[in-house]
DNA sequence: GCGAGATAACAATTTACATCA
DNA sequence: AATGATGTAAATTGTTATCTC
C-alpha cells in the first residue's frame, strides 16, 4: 500500500478482481505439453518420492523446513553459493525444478545429500518452534536506493546486481528479485494508463460517430432539396495508377460562374460519401496530381 | 546449419504479511 | 483483543528468446 502510493499506482480500472490465464497465450499450453520429458525432469519426478518413499510425515516434516528459514537473517551464503542456486529458502526445490539452475556445478547425489541434510536439520528446528518462514520486508532506505537504481536503469547486469546487493545487504537474487517485479509493477501501471487512454479515445469516437449520424441524418434531409442538386457539379471520376496505388484527379474544371462550386468542397463531398478504403502508402500530398505527373517519362 | 546448454527476461502464480472493518 | 477479508510485495516456477560452443 505505500509502495503503491510510491509508485503512483493508484489508478483504480474495474479490471477483473482475480488475474486469469492470459488469453493471448495461446500456444502456451502446447508448448508446454509438446516438450518431451527430459531426463532430468524425469529425475525432479522421481525424487521426492524415492526421498521420501510413501511417507506423507516425512514430505510434510520437508516441506515444514523449506518454510523454515528465516529470511530476514543477514546473509551468510557467498556469491559463489548464490550462482550455483542455493541461497533462497526455496532454492533447492527451484533447483530441483528448474531446468537450468541446480544442474550446473551439483550432481544428483550430491543434491540428495543436501536435501537430506537440510531436512533432518529442519525437524530440529521444527522442534526448536522457530519454523514460520519470514518474508524480507525491504527497508525504506533500501528500497529508495533499489528505486533509484532502477529509475538510471530497470535493468541489471550481474556487476551491477553484485554491487547493488553487497550495498544493501541483500543477496543477488533478491536484487534481481525486486527488479522483476518492479518492471512488472511499472508494466501494470503503463497498461492501466493505455486502458484509460483507450476507454478515453472509444469515448470520443462515439461521441464523434453520434455527431457524424446527426450530420447525416441532416444531409440526407438536405438531399431532398432542390437547391441541393442545382449545387452538385457531377460525379468526379477518379483514376487510380495502377503500379502505384496513387490517385490522380482529372483536371479541374474550368467553370468558375457564379453557380460554380469550389472543387475543394466537392473534394470534401467526396470524402462524406461513405467509407473509402484508406490506403496508408497513397496517402501522400501528392494525392491529386494526374498519372503523367506521378510518372514522368523522361 | 543444427542441436544442446547457459542465461536473462518475463508471465503467472504462490506465499507471507499488513491493514482494516 | 480476536478474526476474517483483502491488498500488496517478495519469492517461486515455468516458458521463451537469444547467445555461444
Amino acid at each position: 500500500m505505500m509502495e503503491n502510493q510510491d509508485l503512483g499506482l493508484s489508478l483504480s480500472l474495474s479490471f477483473p478482481e482475480k488475474r486469469t490465464a492470459n488469453p493471448l497465450q495461446i500456444n502456451s499450453l502446447d508448448s508446454s505439453t509438446s516438450i518431451s520429458p527430459s531426463p532430468f525432469n524425469l529425475f525432479q519426478k522421481n525424487c521426492w518420492t524415492d526421498l521420501f518413499p510413501s511417507s506423507d510425515q516425512n514430505l510434510e516434516k520437508c516441506r515444514t523446513f523449506l518454510k523454515g528459514i528465516d529470511v530476514n537473517r543477514v546473509p551468510t551464503i557467498t556469491d559463489d553459493d548464490e550462482e550455483a542456486g542455493i541461497s533462497s529458502p526455496n532454492s533447492i526445490i527451484s533447483g530441483l525444478s528448474g531446468n537450468k539452475r541446480s544442474e550446473r556445478e551439483i550432481n544428483c547425489c550430491e543434491e540428495l545429500e543436501i536435501i537430506e541434510r537440510e531436512c533432518s536439520r529442519s525437524i530440529t528446528d521444527e522442534e526448536d518452534g522457530e519454523t514460520s518462514r519470514k518474508k524480507l520486508r525491504l527497508t525504506k532506505d533500501q528500497s529508495a536506493v533499489l528505486e533509484e537504481s532502477f529509475k538510471k536503469h530497470n535493468t541489471l547486469n550481474p556487476k551491477k546486481k553484485k554491487a547493488l546487493g553487497k550495498r544493501l545487504g541483500l543477496r543477488p537474487r533478491q536484487v534481481e528479485v525486486w527488479f522483476q517485479n518492479r518492471r512488472a509493477r511499472t508494466k501494470l501501471k503503463q497498461t492501466e494508463v493505455d486502458c484509460e487512454f483507450l476507454k478515453r479515445c472509444c469515448e470520443n469516437l462515439t461521441e464523434e460517430n453520434r455527431r457524424l449520424q446527426k450530420e447525416v441524418q441532416e444531409l440526407k434531409a438536405l438531399k431532398l432539396s432542390p437547391k441541393f442538386y442545382m449545387q452538385m457539379i457531377p460525379p468526379t471520376t477518379l483514376t487510380m495508377c495502377p503500379s502505384c496505388e496513387r490517385i490522380a484527379s482529372p483536371p479541374y474544371s474550368s467553370a468558375s460562374g457564379p453557380g460554380s462550386v469550389d472543387p475543394r468542397a466537392n473534394q470534401m463531398i467526396l470524402t462524406r460519401q461513405g467509407p473509402v478504403p484508406f490506403n496508408l502508402r497513397a496517402a501522400s500530398p501528392v494525392l491529386h496530381r494526374p498519372i503523367s505527373d506521378l510518372h514522368p517519362r523522361s
